[in-house]
DNA sequence: TATTTTGTGATTAACTGAGTGAAATAGATA
DNA sequence: TATCTATTTCACTCAGTTAATCACAAAATA
């Protein structure tokens, strides 16, 4: 990867973080510079001189870089680590104000806890692993997980999966060997099995682009399955809650087409 | 407070942390009610109703609500704990992905080690209070640190103080005596003392708007000192690095003027 | 003093997002 | 089935923000 590629990645990334564009080419211009002046700044970036003046100025004021009023003035990047440091104060000070807020704010409506068979569809790896690590620790009796993709295996998955009450059932499919013997690594109270998840392939039918990413159980009255567009990597996911029987019919038929390993059927 | 209170910042600090204000005043409705169609969240916020769909769309997207997608579609926000470990993973992975880019953007310059006496300025709490630990942890003889605030005796601070080794000198002072009392129970190795600061005041001289935040001596070769703003709590810095016998001249004036209870002084 | 460099301010252009209404679609009602 | 209503999507305007350029003042250098 060319120092073209980085620096570009890294603006954008700042600016994902909350930045300008100016503020962003300019912080990563420092960061490659011990030290500069608006002039230097502005040949190793495509910020015009006379506009980093404001840029910095404005980096100063969020802590991001330091400013030697002589002249010319000397700016200088503030070293990573305490670059990152200020922002992760910056974002934590945010989500605490945030929570806070939230539990204050009323609800408007007592909710109508109908609860009938709903189905959900939600994006985001993130948001769909923290959703899947919430259902398993809420599991009582039985949790089944097949996974199709390695990076799904993570820490926070397996810690999950390892806090449950030893007498909960825990099933863990895997689409190749490796994984297989990973998942039984990490998790040793888990019975694994390998699948081929043609089965879904098949029913997914027309869209050859996309992959199963999880299929997730949990006692029998909730279902979390998820895709992954490889192209883009993006996951998204239907849920279904709030099930009395109608997942039996589709746990049932996972089990006929032999996706899951035959067992002992609980009674219902 | 009353809950528009609370829903007003609920939604600024969701801007803050990079959704639109349509995004942000959906979710906030979202969660206040269990579940809602874009009709009634249209009602409960100032969104127009036909563009409560964008604004959920994007914020499925981002992982913050799920969908149903029935006619009408209904909508419900992650649980907050599920949204801020999720908005948590989103910043993770950036400040990641910012570091890794940086540091493979090539250095332009081989940075000419002059370090004459130089004075740098920097802006914000959370940046000033984390190049003070910097500081700190990098003394190898003597730290002379005095406290115009309360709220600046950190956890971070606290631990970068104890984490020095024992035969570095350690002299803190602070404004009043609770502050000296709570830093002499905290830091037990620093001698610490009681200092109005009077002296700086008068040296600020015009601008009595300015109140001293910190002053910071590392082996007098390195000085920090900052002022906050009382209005706004904007805190700023003056930092000197490179001294070689300049800062003398300054920390010898702090001992004349009594700001410093007085000791034998090292040889230069 | 003349000339270049540095810094500030004003101005314009391009873009993004808020706000509004029309059109298409789906559901319900007669 | 036809009609009407509610839901959803789409296209557009307006305003505020940000990028980009220029003109000019101040400072440094020769």
């Amino acid at each position: 990867m060319s120092t073209d590629d980085t620096v570009e990645e890294a603006v954008e990334v700042l600016q994902q973080l909350g930045l300008k564009e100016y503020e962003a080419q300019c912080f990563v211009g420092l960061s490659r510079l011990s030290t500069g002046t608006a002039k230097q700044l502005s040949e190793i970036t495509d910020v015009p001189r006379t506009r980093v003046y404001d840029a910095v100025r404005l980096l100063e004021a969020q802590g991001l870089v330091e400013v030697q009023h002589s002249s010319p003035q000397q700016y200088r990047a503030v070293p990573l680590d305490e670059a990152t440091e200020t922002l992760r104060d910056q974002y934590e000070a945010r989500v605490d104000r945030l929570a806070k807020a939230l539990e204050q704010a009323d609800q408007v409506e007592p909710a109508d806890e109908d609860s009938v068979q709903e189905v959900w569809s939600m994006s985001g790896t993130d948001a769909i692993a923290n959703r899947s690590n919430q259902l398993i620790s809420d599991a009582t009796e039985e949790v089944v997980l097949v996974l199709g993709d390695e990076s799904l295996l993570t820490a926070e998955l397996i810690d999950s999966l390892n806090e449950l009450e030893s007498g909960i059932e825990l099933l863990i499919g895997a689409v190749d060997e490796s994984l297989e013997a990973r998942i039984h690594d990490a998790v040793p109270n888990a019975t694994t099995f390998l699948s081929g998840l043609d089965w879904l392939r098949n029913e997914a039918g027309t869209d050859e682009n996309l992959a199963i990413g999880r299929l997730l159980l949990v006692d029998r009255s909730t279902i979390l399955v998820s895709t992954i567009v490889p192209t883009t990597r993006e996951e998204q996911a239907i849920f279904g809650g709030g099930f009395r029987n109608g997942l039996i019919v589709i746990s049932r038929r996972l089990l006929a087409q032999g996706l899951l390993p035959q067992r002992d059927p609980h009674p219902e």
